[in-house]
DNA sequence: ATGTCGATTTGCT
DNA sequence: GCAAATCGACATA
């Protein structure tokens, strides 16, 4: 057995089921973006960083104290769908949903290293070169994957966005934690080690 | 290399 | 009205 395994599967329903965000954050490391969009060839990307978000004492999350609304209501529902929603009334963030419907927690997506369709990338960015740029940011990887609020509330186990296992396996020494970015207002809550990095990738924003 | 600022939907006061 | 799970343009150094 090598780490360059043929396997190739789209992440099961019990995946995303799981009542720990922070631990289903550090799995989603490794694991393979992917999205089909109108009929193109797909774009994929390696995830490289992860952020946790709970219901549950977490201010910093949207769902925060179980406050359900327009918005977030894709968070209240079964894990295994797409929460996409826009930020600073320009940019569309893209987080998985996971636990069971009525527990709202999501991990959020914050950058990807390309691996598939890079040329369409390059074209959805307006980008002539491929640098860091063009993924890394929570609002850069959805535009380069064709990521918008049309995709609220999908399921995340076939097209147009879906997620793979392609046998990459990120050993825990090689997983940062650190505070997540730009929830300053959320107090203490902003303290959380909860953003997640494969160490010392490129890719990893900001 | 670092700093400020505008874009502009959504939720809360 | 104001701030937000951000980004890129532009200024200054």
């Amino acid at each position: 057995m090598n780490s360059e395994s043929n396997i190739r599967t789209i992440l099961p329903i019990s995946f995303y089921r799981g009542t720990d965000v922070t631990d289903i954050a550090r799995k989603l490391l490794g694991k393979y973006l992917c999205t089909r969009i109108n009929q193109k060839p797909v774009t994929s990307g390696v995830i490289v960083e992860t952020e946790a978000y709970a219901a549950q004492g977490d201010k910093a999350c949207h769902a925060s104290d179980y406050n359900r609304t327009d918005r977030n209501d894709a968070m209240f529902r079964e894990g295994g769908i797409a929460y996409v929603y826009l930020c600073y009334g320009i940019h569309n963030l893209f987080n998985v949903v996971t636990n069971r419907s009525g527990e709202p927690e999501a991990v959020l997506i914050r950058a990807v290293e390309p691996e598939e369709g890079i040329e369409i990338m390059k074209k959805r960015r307006e980008y002539k070169e491929v640098k860091p740029e063009l993924t890394a940011g929570p609002g850069r990887l959805t535009e380069a994957l064709g990521i918008d609020r049309s995709h609220y509330g999908t399921n995340l186990q076939s097209e147009p966005v879906w997620i793979e296992d392609r046998g990459k396996h990120i050993s825990a020494s090689d997983i940062d934690s650190s505070p997540r970015i730009g929830v300053s207002y959320a107090g203490e809550d902003a303290k959380k080690p909860w953003r997640f990095t494969i160490s010392g990738n490129r890719w990893v924003s900001r």
